[in-house]
DNA sequence: TCTGTAGACATTGTATACAATAAAAGAACC
DNA sequence: GGTTCTTTTATTGTATACAATGTCTACAGA
């Protein structure tokens, strides 16, 4: 594998994982180090992250991990809410049986995961939605749109509303899937895309009950 | 100016201006004599242009100056209709008196010019409009909605479009940035929001008229 | 004439040394 | 004790040398 490519996995999956909290400085020398690679290969990685939002950076402070406060998150549903639509329906244009076969397979491990729920599931559920909606946005086939995309699809975010959802609510959500593997299936641009708009809308109003939630914990 | 920067601007005004055209291979060697930095800042240069789609990189063949094809002109004028209009939305609501009175004033000459057209009036109108719309995204004050943006409006796109423009369509387009600002000033949203969505199609409607002409004359 | 192969060449990828700059720490003076 | 100036240190920015790798070309053989 290229030190590049390397370093950006290795340094984003610091962030997402949380290792490297909100707010933390990332030098370049102390990632070279710990990476184990030269800082050229380090550079090029930050960059890409600042590109996606990930970090940003301070004058001769180096890269800050970003954090995600309430009006960002607002903000990613709002644009989600407008651009994914957009991929279920393209994918709904384009899908071949193999997509749809593995679609449905996501959407069935998911629903397992959602009825069993053992260990330490929500992480499982959330790698299962990643992996459902990119392989929907890989369908659609627009690099514009995916490029587009993904700087919204925040991991840590998504993973922190998955804490959020009730045992009914991820029922709910791998069934959305479901019905959006169907519509697929039935080649149904205007069904895909309504089920997608109403399936990130769930997301988004579950992610405000909670925050509601969390603020009136804080105010007791 | 860093060097970094300097590569950076260069590269890019020599593909928004037509110098290095689409499919044109820059290497990293003759950037770096041309633009008189080292290779590492051009390397930076190049990431940043292809994270905003202005370049794409082939294995061992570098840099690859980007075209925009037809489906890629339906795409970005798909995009920017979900998302200028929510870029007014915010504006409208956020807008201060001096940011006002710029936007009246870039209305203004893009007026005037598009009633004289006089010299290369074309390039001065795009610049206008280029202007106008940035200045909305600002006062929009989304730092991702703004990067969002920034990968969809393609200036060399755009100019091309205004080629197509009618002396009427130019003095339309003028005035509906005049309706913006009126939308803007009386901090209506949703006002604001339409005028803009009503603004892209108006583009792209002309876009796409421009095309079927370039087809036509082509099939005689 | 076509095809396969060897080798030169072009190009990128990486490490490292050095320069520039700004922040932090410490010393001297009031 | 506080304040300002100086020195040190931390950090990024840039250039360059070298390594790795893929591509193109020329030539030999069928």
């Amino acid at each position: 594998m290229r030190a590049a490519e390397k370093a950006y996995s290795s340094v984003r999956d610091g962030i997402l994982q949380g290792r490297y909290d909100a707010g933390l400085r990332l030098t370049e020398h102390d990632l070279a180090n710990s990476v184990g690679v030269s800082r050229t290969p380090i550079r090029e990685a930050l960059r890409r992250l600042h590109a996606e939002g990930l970090v940003h950076f301070e004058p001769n402070h180096g890269a800050i991990v970003a954090s995600f406060e309430f009006e960002d998150a607002e903000e990613i549903f709002e644009l989600r809410a407008l651009l994914e639509p957009i991929s279920a329906r393209r994918a709904a244009e384009r899908a071949t049986r193999e997509v749809i076969q593995e679609l449905l397979t996501l959407a069935d491990q998911q629903m397992l995961e959602s009825t069993q729920r053992k260990g330490n599931y929500l992480v499982r559920i959330g790698d299962l939605n990643d992996r459902f909606h990119r392989l929907i946005q890989k369908t659609a086939d627009s690099a514009r749109l995916s490029k587009t995309l993904s700087g919204l699809i925040e991991a840590p975010l998504i993973l922190r509303t998955f804490r959020q959802y009730t045992p009914v609510e991820l029922r709910r959500s791998a069934d959305q899937h479901f019905e959006l593997v169907n519509a697929i299936e039935a080649h149904d641009p205007m069904w895909a895309h309504s089920v997608m708009h109403a399936h990130i809308l769930t997301g988004r109003a579950t992610y405000l009950r909670g925050r509601l939630t969390a603020t009136d914990g804080r105010k007791k």
